[in-house]
DNA sequence: GCGTGCCATGCGAGCCTCGCATGCCATCGA
DNA sequence: TCGATGGCATGCGAGGCTCGCATGGCACGC
């Protein structure tokens, strides 16, 4: 019973079903010789007859007729492990795991997903979030297939280590500065950030360091971070109220705000944020994964020209 | 993907677990190469890397966390082919089917089956009843493993063809006559039919020719048959209420009636009846089969002495 | 009594799988 | 920087395995 050969258990099953070696033979394409000799190396496998030799035909024994079911299971289950790679290669079935940082899952990725679900209505999805930092050290563990994360555009050191992952750039995100409706500067399409000198910053955390400012502060520029605001959404509702300016991402813009002004920082003040779907290098990217970066892509080109 | 061997997918289940081929190989048993050699058979039968080979090892690609579970499933069911095959051949599984004549479940194949259930508790029984022609055509047909049936002992016609049954002799059966408490006979041990004639002969059918009185009627006998009664337990309890005599194969008493008196009949007026188990000849007999057939010779045994 | 249908088996060719040895690659440590 | 180490792939040859072909044995039916 050991080294079973899987197309044995086929054989047997259908000599089982014609009750007959030779059109058992006949409908498997094989000479009958050769079924025989299946149906005799399966027995001393198995340490049992499995057949009795009639006249006319051949009947299962009570060992051939205990086999029977787990050799249709072994058969039945090669077939659905057949079926589920072909659906996993087709798009058709499987799974794909995303991750992405906060910002990516404002709009892009979700936009992304929908074309995606829409086009590969079997493939399962799921979503992380986390810092980018986080995202490619999950990426190398293998706990997701892709991750969307974010790196300077500066052409300087690369914090994503190419040996170790492959990267697909999405789009370069510029800086927004959201200030109130009211604002002296809120009709203008760009600013620099020397001329919010005045103006109170709404910012992620205490700290300028670990805001969006500390990218490129120019010098002798030092901010005033009187509120500190946890999310995107509770700024814009600050800055619409008056209290202040604050930085933004342009990705974590869903749409344009009635109530507030953004204008786009001028990128001497804040480089360019690049967002990238990265996969890991060296390892198998899924057909999912590779279809998904193509979706990520087109919603990255539909947000770039909004 | 076809073809597959199950070794092979042993082979790739515990890659899996050790993400080494080196060290599957060596917990294996094999050969590095070998087991190298059989992943990528696997591979190419399923049309796709199953496994990203990594510097230190190798880890799962999506095709081959999908095929996964189904290899397992598949190993594991083969294991429990064996295990389920083992318990047949070490009577602690199985089933087997026996049918009987219906005198015959009345005493002696309760008792079978009672020590053989305690012997082999693993061991499923159904027991199907019927007349010995209809239990012959289905022991050939396949519906049961064996049947107890009943022949007669004359060395002449022998109704079970041995070209077609394997028959196991259990015991020769006598047949009794049962009279009632105050017969004038009641006190004998043996007697002949003739001294029977005045005597009212409860029956099983209206005509002779259909009960146990046509085995061998001596000449010129005509038994008086007023009362027709349609199973042993009725016609014993019309002989006890003093309305006659009947004969009863021995094997329908299950035990001594306090209220008539048993008598054994000669065998020159009624040739004993040989009762067999009986198997179909050139079929495999299940081993479950084998040892309720010395059950049953131990039942009869017991039964011949009482 | 012979033809037919069915299964088992000896024989030889081809293929497959194994172990051995080697090569390549990446990592780690001196 | 360079050798040691660990891991996987692969060329090579031996052995085994499975196939098809052909034959033989057996039981049944005309």
């Amino acid at each position: 019973m050991t080294g079973v050969q899987t197309e044995s258990l086929e054989v047997f099953r259908t000599v089982a079903r014609y009750g007959s070696i030779t059109s058992a033979a006949r409908a498997l394409g094989y000479t009958q010789s050769a079924v025989s000799r299946q149906v005799a190396v399966l027995e001393a496998q198995a340490g049992a007859r499995l057949f009795d030799r009639l006249p006319r035909g051949v009947v299962l024994t009570s060992e051939g007729a205990c086999l029977l079911p787990h050799a249709e299971a072994v058969v039945d289950r090669l077939a659905a492990a057949r079926a589920e790679l072909a659906a996993l290669r087709g798009l058709s079935g499987g799974q794909v795991r995303v991750s992405a940082f906060t910002t990516a899952t404002a709009a892009l990725v979700p936009r992304a997903l929908a074309s995606f679900r829409q086009a590969h209505p079997g493939v399962g999805v799921t979503l992380a979030n986390g810092l980018t930092p986080a995202l490619l050290d999950g990426l190398a563990a293998g706990d997701a297939d892709l991750a969307v994360v974010s790196a300077p555009a500066a052409a300087g050191v690369h914090p994503i280590d190419p040996a170790r992952f492959t990267v697909h750039h999405l789009l370069d995100e510029h800086l927004l500065i959201a200030v109130p409706g009211q604002h002296r500067l809120a009709g203008r399409a760009t600013a620099r950030l020397a001329e919010f000198a005045e103006d109170a910053f709404i910012v992620g955390s205490a700290t300028a360091e670990d805001t969006l400012l500390r990218v490129s502060l120019p010098p002798g520029f030092r901010p005033r971070t009187d509120i500190v605001a946890p999310d995107w959404t509770a700024k814009l509702g600050l800055v619409a109220a008056g209290l202040g300016v604050a930085l933004i991402p342009a990705l974590a813009i869903r749409s344009a705000p009635a109530d507030l002004a953004l204008l786009r920082l001028d990128a001497e003040d804040a480089p360019v944020r690049q967002v990238l779907a990265a996969t890991a290098a060296g390892r198998t990217v899924p057909a999912a994964a590779t279809a998904l970066i193509t979706h990520l892509r087109h919603a990255a080109a539909g947000l770039e020209l909004a």
